[in-house]
DNA sequence: GTTATTGCAAATGATTTGCATTGAT
DNA sequence: ATCAATGCAAATCATTTGCAATAAC
């Protein structure tokens, strides 16, 4: 897929869900469409800055609340960096493999959900979060040792 | 396995890393031997001033970071909560079912590593993450809707 | 025109730091 | 006695809030 068209999938949801479609919400898609890892709130920031020099910091915040609760974004919680976000797949159902140092990710197809049959309690599912951490080959051959 | 012997393992693990033994981290290890589910940091602050009026918070986080570093402590970010923390089992491995709304766990042992014989790139392996998340039967039941 | 969204500024909350003191070994 | 751990106070960083101005519908 390409990203424009990764960009528009994200206006499309966006306005599917009744938000209006402004020029920074237009440019979060653009920022996210055009990324391969992770995003911090400042890393966002910073980004939409080069382009709107006015935007305010809670106007990101609230866009990657509201994007990540919509499913749009991913977001995972980084011992050292805190949360970040990053574009989610919209077409199919994956998993990710998380380079602990570098924050390269690589997805595989493969879900434990297909598995459970059987669970304890008798839970009503809401969603489910598989991620595999380590260190990429780039990362191994750089010799870091160090898990931060 | 009673309350007072996870407590002593918690106790002998950090004695095993080279910690030492504070009353604080006794009080640390009694708290979580002594609680089904998660604690904020603030939840364990107040609990530990029942017993150390003059314990500081930072104390209190410090400790948090070590024991879940050392794997003592699991944790979890909560969409609603942030970052929360709970005994880890020292003796098997397995995942949770998580209740959204009260925070409940049900332990499994299925475990999807197990069934990742290939995987993309040649990453190195270092943990994984596999939760699932719901309702459990009693918040169904109490009607609960929202997902905070 | 109506109403959601923004920017601003300020408040709140979470987490970390430096350092002198205390306490476990 | 030594050195890690604590408490304190302050700094820093992250996140949220209220509200008037703006812009999308």
């Amino acid at each position: 897929m390409t990203e424009k068209q990764q960009e528009q999938d994200m206006v499309d949801a966006m306005a599917q869900s009744g938000w209006r479609i402004t020029d920074q919400r237009r440019s979060l898609a653009r920022i996210f469409s055009g990324t391969e890892g992770y995003l911090s709130p400042k890393d966002v920031y910073d980004q939409m800055r080069l382009t709107y020099p006015g935007v305010s910091f809670d106007t990101v915040y609230r866009n990657l609340r509201m994007l990540s609760e919509m499913g749009v974004l991913e977001q995972v919680y980084f011992q050292e960096g805190g949360l970040k976000f990053k574009a989610n797949c919209l077409h199919h159902h994956h998993h990710h493999l998380i380079c602990v140092n570098c924050e390269k990710t690589l997805t595989f197809d493969y879900c434990p959900m297909n598995q459970m049959l059987s669970l304890p309690g008798n839970f009503k599912i809401i969603n489910h979060r598989f991620e595999i951490y380590g260190l990429c080959e780039e990362c191994r051959q750089d010799g870091v040792s160090s898990l931060d």
